[in-house]
RNA sequence: CGGGACGUAGCGCAGCUUGGUAGCGCACCUGACUGGGGGUCAGGGGGUCGCAGGUUCAAAUCCUGUCGUCCCGACCA
């Protein structure tokens, strides 16, 4: 391969464009790379093309290499097969939907699980067929309510799912572990940093999930990471290490105290320090957070009470994958106004039972533990509150904040938290899709085997951007080779024989293999020549200048910066071995 | 859905307060110079000032509405 910068369809930026915040958006729309089209609905301009599909390449090779086969579905899907999972309706607004000229109604795939499980149900039907991996790169469709960063997080994105489809948990088992391996295998030739950590199932349902996580500071997932085990979890799928109970006995009754004004767990803190001779902090509260939860393509909504120590915030999206596929709402003033009962600002769990509502409580708050909580009443709260006596939840949750230094519910120690972006996830969704298409195999005995599955997927557009995000430097991008447009950038500088020179070793290159980009821009002053090529980014940079006349050229190292000159006659075989590494 | 900011040339921006011939930098075209760090000089092309309505002799500028974009938030009981 050789591209010739003289015509290739490209113009670089001087300025980062408005509209981007962080780097690798700046980066990739600055190189020309990509162009904005829409909000989340990119352009990808010759570059950025060659990266994606070098990207594409390295999915395929290793999924070909597990053994999954290529297929490829349509991303203009008829209503019918999300209808009978339910899915028409619970991906809401999420999903891109459109007519035919009938009238018909169509949607643009989001992902593909329905069209994956027809399409084994209508070729396989005996178990001497199983198991079966397919997999496909397709572009989905997803209208997110705030796209964000570039390609990063789009409404149109390049997408590897896979499915694996098995008889019994232990195939699903094997399916998991050689996708495992085969994402291990893929970043690592992507030259992708990042961290293997518990996930959620979230609305997918299924058991055992697993994300590949890539730590960036513009993540937007929180993860969790013990140094002393190795134990890694999303925030959302963080445990909470529940003490021990204690007894019952012999703690003091609950009482209510006149608290007005308190609203906060910080002003009721203050105030009882100071006016009730106690001496709390907030973590010696109870938190009790209304929620209205709804459940997709049901009418009805719960209203269900969170109980958390009060030094801690509950955590959205923790609450979420923790109520999943239930919705949370936050529960609004209306909302109160209906249920007199809750008391804002100073609910207590005393008398949630008697109110008929749920109530879900942190780990923490386990049997024979005393708080400082609402009692009901505007202006009083109740000290000496004991779960156990006092009140009895109705199961736990997971839904208050995680910090970094709690402790690893594996081995205690003390958790770091950092933030990632999330570029494959792995899980075993088990017979949820199976159930829906009624996937059957045929068993040995002549009696049908429900088939169980696993879903797998890489963010191939997005991988780009992480590979943007974690690779650059002040001056521009700096691809890893494997995903590299090009393995070498020559610059031609001067006037004289350089820019011939440089096309001349630009051909022995390709001819030797080697992916090869030169600037033979006539008229281009050197200084435009060495940024282009620094935010280009390319692995490695040949200079054929001003040592010419002297038949020496100089060979430069992207990553370390390292330069070094070498004689024009022993140029070719030096820069085929630099860029064979 | 809530809050904030912004829509002026392909990109980045000024002009708007105080209405009066639409400007700067980059990019692009022509010529000359320069030739190892986004170089210099001269000349040039390119804009329904998001859209609609209103006020006015006159609107990028004032008023009303509307559309769009970006960022932040989504719970603190």
């Amino acid at each position: 391969m050789l591209l010739r910068m003289s015509s290739l369809f490209l113009r670089t930026l001087r300025d980062d464009p408005a509209d981007a915040e962080v780097p690798s958006h700046k980066l990739l729309v600055r190189a020309g790379y990509v162009r904005r089209v829409a909000p989340g609905i990119y352009s990808w301009l010759p570059l950025g093309k060659i990266v994606l599909e070098n990207i594409a390449r390295v999915v395929r090779e290793e999924m070909n290499r597990m053994g999954a086969q290529e297929v490829l579905f349509p991303a203009l899907l008829p209503r019918e097969y999300y209808e009978a999972t339910g899915r028409w309706t619970e991906y809401g607004d999420t999903l891109f939907r459109l007519h035919d000229r009938k009238g018909a109604d169509y949607l643009l795939g989001p992902t593909h699980e329905e069209l994956f499980t027809d399409m084994v149900k209508g070729e396989y039907s005996s178990y001497k067929d199983y198991p079966v991996t397919l997999y496909q790169i397709q572009t989905k469709y997803r209208d997110e309510a705030r796209p964000r960063a570039g390609i990063l997080r789009g409404r149109e994105f390049l997408m590897k799912d896979s499915y694996s489809f098995d008889l019994d948990d232990d195939g699903l088992k094997r399916s998991y572990e050689q996708h495992r391996e085969a994402y291990i295998r893929t970043f690592d030739r992507l030259g992708i940093r990042y961290k293997i950590v518990f996930a959620t199932s979230g609305a997918m349902g299924g058991s055992a999930s697993e994300e590949f996580l890539a730590p960036t500071p513009t993540g937007e997932d929180t993860f969790v990471a013990c140094h002393a085990c190795g134990y890694a979890a999303n925030a959302e799928a963080v445990t909470t290490p529940a003490p021990a109970a204690r007894p019952l006995d012999g703690l003091p009754a609950q009482r209510v105290m006149d608290t007005p004004g308190t609203p906060t767990i910080e002003s009721l803190v203050s105030y009882v320090n100071e006016h009730h001779g106690l001496s709390i902090t907030a973590a010696d509260t109870l938190k009790n957070v209304v929620v209205k939860v709804s459940t997709p393509g049901s009418d009805v909504v719960e209203t269900v009470v969170i109980g958390v120590p009060g030094d801690r915030e509950v955590d959205f999206k923790r609450l979420e994958a923790a109520l999943a596929p239930g919705e949370p709402a936050i529960f609004e003033a209306d909302d109160f106004a209906a249920n007199p009962g809750l008391v804002r600002g100073y609910i207590g769990p005393q008398v949630l039972r008697e109110l008929g509502i749920r109530y879900l409580v942190d780990p923490r708050v386990v049997t024979g533990t005393a708080w400082v909580t609402g009692a009901n009443e505007p202006g009083k709260h109740a000290a000496d509150v004991v779960a156990g006596r006092d009140f009895e939840p109705d199961g736990t949750i997971e839904a208050a904040e995680v910090r970094a230094g709690d402790p690893c519910p594996r081995c205690g120690s003390a958790l770091s938290i950092d933030r990632g972006i999330e570029i494959g996830h792995i899980f075993q969704l088990g017979r949820k899709y199976a159930d829906a298409a009624g996937l059957d195999a045929l068993g040995p005995d002549g009696k049908p085997v429900r088939v169980t599955m696993g879903s797998y997927g890489i963010g191939v557009s997005r991988a780009v951007a992480v590979i943007a995000e974690q690779a650059h430097d002040e001056l521009g991008l700096v691809w890893p080779r494997e995903v590299a447009p090009a393995d070498v950038h020559i610059v031609g500088t001067g006037k004289d024989r350089q820019v011939e020179a440089a096309l001349e070793l630009a051909a022995e290159l390709e001819s030797r293999g080697l992916r090869v980009l030169v600037d033979d821009r006539p008229q281009v002053s050197p200084g435009v020549k060495f940024k282009d090529a620094e935010l280009l980014g390319l692995p490695t940079i040949v200079v054929i200048g001003r040592g010419l006349a002297q038949g020496v050229i100089e060979l430069r190292d992207r990553v370390s910066g390292e330069k070094r000159e070498i004689p024009l006659a022993e140029a070719a075989d030096q820069i085929v071995a630099a860029c064979g590494s």
